[in-house]
DNA sequence: TTGTATGCGTTATCAG
DNA sequence: CTGATAACGCATACAA
């Protein structure tokens, strides 16, 4: 690999003189015509370490997500890296799939690595989470969940809680069960919840509550075993995938959707569009999420004040799987 | 952040001591057991960038990805980072979302990162892609599509083709759409659809292709238009992706999977399984792929000759959306 | 405008 | 077993 010192030794001039071409400062038209060529001719390019180890940045940026195949970070993931990519910055995504004790690793590998920063989508932050932030040393934002020693991007799940419960009282549905999750993940098992449970108070709804986790499959196995004794005319699943996972099993059950059974989901999901009929939803701004957290990293990176906390809209979004109660 | 000279000077040792205590070299028990503790205490992380300068290896493997949302490159992503992370190798992804242009410009960023080696999942290669590479002067290993000039990792497409094609005739049914891609995919638009038609040769099948694109909501549109007027008792989708959206056009044309319409794609996506009724698919080894870059791409670092281009095998998984033609 | 010298954090060589 | 020193590729302060 051609560096700095053979273009030097070509063009016949100091490296020094290479460095200030290279970084726009002052050459003179002759050195400069001929450098532009050398350099071209060799193809050469700057060493990323050499100048990350004076520069003390490295412009690249480390982000830890629980697992690929979720919408919902890959949008995000894709706002990151565009605004990234607009500050000239690289992304390094380290998938932890699934594992908290890769998640702390992460951390830490991604500290060797010298990012100039992290973004986290966090499922759940531990005493562990925070140990190895502290140890990293280096500006973190954390999306999808919050903490009070982080600078974190939430949605207001409360609020689409309420979104989706208060539709489904609106519609004159009064039997209504919800596929939730444990509360180990705040945003969706305690604030998501929270939200809905505050629509339905001082409506008498008969309300079921049933754990499930983040996996269609569970959730199907689980509505297999739910619905059949289910008076409910309508059903929330706590996210998108689970929303499938019951249509799936509501299908299987020959449960018409909307007219035995609504359904809702949360997150906007693409594939509640892909299916028949299409899922009633609350579309979360992952996107957006994503570019944010590119912004208040950079802010943080050169050291600015920023608030701790940035909470995102969302919007329902009514669809055919649901629709007003037929007995009322 | 702290250095191995700040390391030295705390034990009041050499720093080479200190560089020969952290890779294993000799050291006095009585010096060991100091560094010991001070290391810990500090919390010391060698710069790699410092350690990468010198090593000439940066343990840094890139990979382009054509997009995000691809359950196939998800899969793939999982072998390739799990099979590098045993061997110490970061993983640094960069999403090209779906532009030439991006892929080009990601190879030529890669090359300034330094990595060690680039897996590329290519949807097409074109002369620039060459030429890029060429540029990088890095070890390379292409998935998903071949190239006489670099180590290729490929699915047998061909054979996948032929054991939809062979099961769709072999259930009696002889009017047959396939839903594919144009050629600037070769694996997809030429190989894949090439093994379909040889099953179909000799067996009097009214064969009609219908060309659509990767999205499934371009697919759902297609059907929406091509169903109503066919009488086919069969389609194919070139991707479990077209076949859901396909799925969706039937199901809000009302027509009946399996009993009427007998549907079946490529790829054994998680979403094939999540839908009622599951698609018939060929399952593909995407992790496997992966995996195997990730091999391949180490003994190209480490100079040893390797196979041009490897073959992957996949086989056909029959599920609830197709069954024997009614009419015979 | 150009060149010289120095340092960034690490490893390796070699003498002690 | 230990320490001084050079080298990796680059940027920069300073001198010319």
């Amino acid at each position: 690999m051609v560096t700095i010192n053979d273009i030097a030794k070509m063009a016949g001039v100091a490296k020094s003189t290479v460095s200030r071409y290279l970084n726009g400062g002052a050459v003179s038209g002759k050195t400069k015509a001929k450098l532009d060529e050398i350099v071209a001719e060799n193809d050469y390019k700057p060493n990323k370490f050499a100048q990350s180890l004076k520069a003390k940045r490295t412009h690249m940026v480390g982000t830890i997500i629980p697992r690929l195949n979720s919408f919902a970070t890959n949008e995000a993931l894709r706002g990151l890296e565009n605004s990234l990519r607009l500050s000239k910055n690289q992304l390094l995504i380290t998938n932890a799939d699934q594992s908290r004790e890769r998640e702390i690793e992460a951390i830490s590998t991604l500290a060797k690595q010298r990012v100039d920063g992290i973004v986290f989508f966090a499922a759940a932050i531990t005493p562990a989470h925070v140990k190895a932030f502290e140890e990293a040393d280096v500006p973190v934002v954390i999306v999808g969940q919050s903490h009070p020693d982080f600078h974190c991007i939430i949605h207001d799940d409360e609020k689409a809680g309420r979104s989706v419960g208060a539709y489904a009282v609106a519609n004159g549905h009064r039997n209504i069960l919800v596929f939730g999750v444990d509360e180990s993940d705040t945003a969706v098992g305690v604030t998501r919840r929270n939200g809905i449970e505050q629509a339905f108070e001082g409506h008498d709804i008969d309300y079921t509550f049933v754990k499930t986790s983040f996996a269609m499959k569970d959730a199907y196995e689980k509505a297999l075993e739910i619905l059949p004794q289910s008076k409910a005319t309508f059903v929330i699943g706590a996210t998108d995938n689970i929303a499938i996972g019951i249509m799936r099993a509501a299908h299987e059950l020959q449960i018409e959707i909307p007219n035995q059974l609504s359904l809702a989901g949360f997150g906007g999901y693409e594939i509640t569009e892909a299916v028949y009929p299409r899922i009633t939803t609350v579309h979360y701004p992952f996107q957006e999420s994503g570019e944010l957290a590119a912004k208040i990293l950079m802010e943080l990176i050169l050291e600015k004040e920023v608030d701790l906390i940035q909470t995102l809209d969302n919007e329902l979004l009514v669809r055919e799987s649901t629709q007003k109660n037929a007995w009322t």
